[in-house]
DNA sequence: CCTTGAACCTCAAGTTACTTGAAGGAGTAC
DNA sequence: GTACTCCTTCAAGTAACTTGAGGTTCAAGG
């Protein structure tokens, strides 16, 4: 219960938050980080309230959520509504994009093992094979390598 | 067997072969394509040895390889030793990195359906309720909304 | 032959979310 | 005072294109 007030340099907020010091210069940049303080020397002064948004905006970018998606749940943090739907539309939107993105990279992932697994069997002897992966390659959709 | 000799335009190539027209403008500046023949008029023109290549990269984009991995393929797609393992190599670190995001995307999407399920337990009574996302959202590693 | 409209040309800048680098000033410890 | 770290601004780089401005070529129709 000592520390009332904590000042922050731009780097002890950047370990505090977890982020780097040129992030924190480009959030504010692009505003969604205020003009911070600064000392009489110029250096940027930051508080407890600045660590509090940091650490909120790296949370949504953790969650995955795009700058401008940052901005919108900055913007409903400090609502009088605290409208709680809203923030759940945005947060089931973008749970949407990541399924679908699962699904292109399950998808993805099972094409590669295939790939690979044609490489294995065909080439197992090594270099020096004549290998037909580009000729395969190609032809759209029919999957590659030593076919 | 009548088309022995097809050729194309950029726009009729971009079609064939599932690109954009400034795409394959874009792969020709970075070296992808070697630079395109031209008509009288100054446009470029293309044969089926372009779209052959062209397809080859686009199946290789398609399989989320980068543009510089893109560069090797096309390197061992012509060079004579045709080292099948050196591709399998290739594929296989990048069937790496498709497994790590998924990983990763499977674990935010755990993380997000929390999010949105605490959001729908506590705000059913829709907006106005007094929403301690925010709060939430500050300390790291807790998941958020309504909580 | 001439005009119209689509498709083409080049060059520059925008996109996302930062990171990296250069050149120099501020703050702190000895 | 000097050594050292951290800070400052500004510009450019990253990935892989996309978009836009302003102008040219081509094929078809009259």
């Amino acid at each position: 219960m000592n520390l009332h007030i904590r000042v922050f340099t731009i780097g002890t907020l950047a370990k505090a938050a977890g982020v780097s010091t040129p992030t924190i210069r480009y959030y504010e940049e692009i505003g969604l980080l205020p003009p911070a303080h600064r000392t009489a020397g110029g250096q940027r002064s930051y508080d407890d309230d600045d660590l509090g948004r940091l650490t909120f905006i790296k949370q949504c970018r953790d969650f995955g959520f795009g700058i401008d998606q940052v901005r919108v749940l900055l913007d409903l943090s400090v609502s009088s509504s605290r409208d709680c739907t809203e923030t759940r539309d945005i947060a089931q939107r973008h749970l949407d994009e990541v399924r679908e993105k699962l699904a292109e990279l399950r998808l993805l992932e099972r094409r590669l093992e295939g790939f690979v697994t044609r490489c294995n069997v065909a080439c197992a002897g090594g270099p020096g094979q004549d290998c037909v992966i580009f000729k395969d390659m190609v032809a759209p959709a029919k999957g590659g390598c030593c076919g």
